[in-house]
DNA sequence: AATTAAATTTCGCCT
DNA sequence: AGGCGAAGTTTAATT
């Protein structure tokens, strides 16, 4: 066995060895990579069964549990973290780990008849992590500052729904007319400009008011100007960068008030 | 280095020695396990950074690249397989590892400055994966209950041998007309059809009684209704989760008394 | 190639 | 705790 600091790493170990550091390393709730020849029974909200080959297992602090094969991007088999009873336990030539749910009810056990390697490692990891601009943070950002979309703008609803599905955002302008916005985090494609036209059609047939509709996007797609034009639609050039600090500054706060509002 | 067989692992490498092993790896397409102190970017469909702090990297043959923290059942970052580009390069200090994707364009960048565990190692893996049931099972199934096929089927023989090759089940109905049932996991595409009916023709040249042909699936492809209205053969719907219950009801006596008795 | 539908979806957020 | 909607969804099936 190597060990350097908090890293504990087994080459091609026997069985035995290999389910003692296991079973330290899930009492202790440390990280666990292992490798190894092994048979997959998974019963739960399905049943499956995977016949023997070698994968990559990976059991984490929260007791997810992760089966990989040789490719793809998907686990064959897992558990996802939460209540997890974990335990392993070896006969003579196999090592079985099993990983427990109540609920719901279901269990993944691995067995394994030959081992690559063992690793339990501590991770050490509290960096944040920042998604930039999706287009429910688009939405957000428009919510608690209307003017990204258009000086004097004010925000009535989001997720309003008419017709056809949801509005993004729902509002009216400095002038007092109704604005429909459809916000798209990537290039606005023609399909949005006739989505937005539908709801346009079902809102107006609604009310008496004059009801504008507005593509708010960082860009749009070639001859889509020209299809908003034919219906009658403005596009508004909207940043996802400026969208995500512009919530990162308000910081949860102003949306909280809007949300407390509507 | 330690290195067994087709093994090699790494444990707390400087970041040059650990970029000589994840090159070759990568150029070998072999499966690479890292563990480190990394930072990482994401740009493509949305944007995203992730500040330093010790995680797992996963790179598969396929290209296929998951960043995962130390808890949680989801990739922090990720790259679905398929046409990736992988490359790493380091400075002095930092190892960075870069998978680029063309379609749709889309980038992960992990930045390295420490290094706990590198390991590059060669899946073999060719065991199948099976959901609910394998088509063994579903064979089974309706040797135990043959009632899932239909009311007063009665299964003669498993596996029989005709001319083309090997009928699923051999049987007979309740008004004992013979009944040959070819079983799919999976949807039946058109060519399940065509190879039943050539069974088909095959029993009904050795003998003068009715034959019935039933393709047994959870579902038929598109048009392979009509394929199998033209050469006169019938669909019965059978649900592979059915037919792992009823195994698991029965389990294994009423079979091994089945094969006894054949 | 584009579209649709399913997933052991997972995850977050609101009721 | 349950329900609904989104996801850098992925993946398989279908047009």
């Amino acid at each position: 066995m190597s060990q350097r600091g908090s890293l504990n790493v087994l080459i091609s170990p026997s069985i035995k060895e290999s389910e003692r550091l296991i079973d330290e390393a899930i009492s202790q709730r440390r990280t666990l990579f292992l490798a190894g020849r092994c048979r997959v029974h998974y019963v739960g909200r399905a049943e499956s069964k995977l016949e023997p080959g070698e994968r990559i297992v990976i059991i984490k602090a929260d007791g997810s549990l992760l089966v990989h094969r040789s490719v793809g991007y998907e686990p064959v088999n897992w558990m996802p973290g939460g209540e997890i009873v974990l335990n392993a336990r070896s006969t003579d030539e196999t090592l079985e780990v099993r990983a427990l749910r109540r609920k719901p009810v279901e269990s993944v056990r691995i067995l394994f008849d030959q081992m690559q390697l063992v690793a339990s490692l501590s991770l050490d990891d509290s960096g944040e992590f920042s998604l930039y601009a999706s287009e429910q943070d688009m939405r957000k950002a428009i919510l608690v500052r209307p003017d990204l979309l258009e000086e004097g703008f004010k925000p009535i609803t989001y997720e309003k729904k008419v017709e056809p599905g949801f509005v993004d955002v729902y509002g009216e302008d400095k002038d007092g007319n109704l604005v429909v916005v459809e916000i798209k985090r990537k290039t606005a494609s023609k399909e949005a400009a006739v989505q937005l036209s539908r709801y346009i059609e079902a809102v107006r047939a609604r009310s008496s008011r004059l009801v504008r509709g507005v593509l708010a996007a960082p860009g749009v797609g070639k001859d889509v100007q020209r299809t908003l034009m034919t219906l009658g639609l403005e596009y508004r050039y909207l940043d996802p960068k400026k969208c995500t600090e512009a919530l990162a500054r308000t910081e949860g706060r102003k949306l909280f008030d809007f949300f407390r509002k509507t």
